[in-house]
DNA sequence: GCATGATCATGC
DNA sequence: GCATGATCATGC
């Protein structure tokens, strides 16, 4: 007989006890040869089946026929995320947490207090396993539960940024941009890309032009917060800035708009502060503090993948330097496809905020102003063709054919590493420089509208 | 020790 | 003047 959860506590004990177990320890020998054909036939770690695998031997439920990837048992939906270990910090969450799919046609007659999304999703357990490279399904152990309500448990300028993200998404679906969503338009809950391949398209409401399928999902950094603050405890280097009733653009709106046009001169004296121009990060140091964070960081800007970016213009407007990444693996870039590449990654479900300085007089520079951005999802398809031109170049062992700046509008690959003996392994066992893509100077400043 | 953001330096 | 190579220095 299934176990029956009278409450949500009974579910909160069990999932409790399953902590630092992994499917094998409740899993007879029969059960496991089952559940080895099944992964076999499905293909290698299909994430949905852990979760049935959970509700069956976790919480002792029947499966149903239907295969569906959540499961719901006292009102209670289930989710199982990877985390991985980090180097620093202990754990980090491995992914984005993913949930259903937008209904394009229908969720535009929709509100947020009573939407689909809330519904399915006002009350979710969730459960962290611990994601380990070369592990099956049944090897995860699972490491922290936490009970997540998107409504209730988070704080009120949380709850309000969801509601205004939702929003943004479905609004966008109502003007018929089905097609023109990003996962980089919202802070916390965004609209992510599900689909095998990019081939799969969806039809919208107001548009005849076919969208990528999309499902909500709640940004990994998002995850890592709660990971950090509310499970592991960790002493926080984040405070957050948002004002009340206000939402995170909003906030930097006020913080930083009485500045525009100041020089850091007149800021830093509005700070009681002196200039110290030689500092490095100097303006870096202007910026957190006109946000009022002058020793940690936003906290709404790494809950959100917000990066803040620094640029400095010329007297004259001009943007000369591009804007750089992560150095890449050599080994990793041949491995990987697109879709689930780093830089991908980056360009897809970042958010930045460029915060916009022009050089004066004496070394002296004036806050132009700031700016939230994206990468626009019309970009994507010259970005993939300039990886995918690095991916070539780097499997042939050819570094000089690295993608220069005036290969694409958009993107380039260059150097980056402390200096030119900062070198890693190549998949011909070479060494070679550390090389990053970068933004070209020029298609940033056209994006700041410059 | 090292990644990262930012900027400097060089050569065409 | 621009493209590309290279490095600096903070902060973790």
């Amino acid at each position: 007989m299934p176990r029956r959860y009278a409450t949500k506590q009974q579910l909160f004990d069990d999932a409790l006890a399953f902590m630092d177990k992994c499917l094998l320890d409740v899993m007879d020998a029969k059960d496991i040869k089952e559940a080895k054909s099944n992964i076999e036939k499905y293909g290698r770690n299909r994430k949905g089946y852990l979760g049935n695998l959970v509700e069956q031997y976790v919480f002792d439920q029947e499966i149903n026929s239907r295969h569906e990837a959540d499961f719901k048992i006292a009102g209670v939906e289930l989710k199982t995320t990877p985390i991985k270990r980090h180097r620093s910090k202990g754990y980090a969450s491995k992914e984005r947490l993913v949930f259903s799919m937008i209904d394009y046609m229908s969720v535009i007659a929709e509100k947020w207090e009573t939407s689909s999304f809330l519904e399915k999703n006002k009350l979710i357990l969730l459960m962290f396993y611990l994601f380990e490279e070369g592990l099956g399904l049944l090897d995860y152990r699972f490491k922290f539960c936490y009970e997540l309500d998107l409504v209730n448990k988070v704080s009120p300028e949380d709850a309000l940024q969801i509601k205004k993200d939702w929003e943004y998404i479905v609004g966008k679906i109502r003007q018929g941009q089905a097609h023109l969503l990003s996962e980089g338009d919202t802070f916390y809950l965004g609209a992510c890309t599900k689909a095998s391949d990019s081939s799969v398209t969806r039809r919208q409401p107001s548009s005849d032009i076919p969208a990528k399928p999309r499902a909500f999902s709640l940004k990994q950094n998002y995850l890592n917060y709660i990971l950090q603050e509310k499970i592991l405890g960790a002493e926080s280097d984040i405070q957050p800035i948002t004002e009340k009733g206000k939402t995170i653009s909003d906030t930097v709106k006020s913080k930083l708009s009485p500045f525009v046009g100041m020089s850091d001169k007149e800021i830093l004296a509005s700070f009681g502060l002196k200039a110290n121009r030689k500092a490095k990060q100097y303006k870096r140091m202007l910026a957190n503090l006109m946000l009022g964070v002058p020793t940690k960081k936003v906290e709404e800007f790494e809950k959100a993948n917000i990066t803040m970016r620094v640029v400095t213009l010329e007297e004259n407007g001009n943007l000369k330097e591009s804007i750089s990444f992560p150095y890449f693996d050599y080994n990793e870039i041949v491995r990987q496809k697109w879709n689930d590449s780093e830089f991908a990654q980056l360009l897809e479900e970042n958010k930045f905020l460029f915060v916009i300085f022009r050089k004066g007089e004496d070394a002296s520079v004036r806050f132009e102003g700031f700016r939230f951005w994206n990468f626009p999802a019309g970009d994507l398809a010259e970005a993939e063709s300039v990886w995918k031109k690095a991916k070539s170049a780097v499997k042939k062992g050819d570094y000089p054919a690295l993608p220069k700046i005036s290969d694409s509008p958009i993107a380039h690959v260059r150097p980056h590493g402390r200096n030119g003996n900062d070198k890693i392994r190549t998949p011909q066992g070479t060494m070679e420089m550390k090389r990053c893509f970068w933004l070209n100077a020029d298609y940033i400043r056209k994006s700041l509208g410059n």
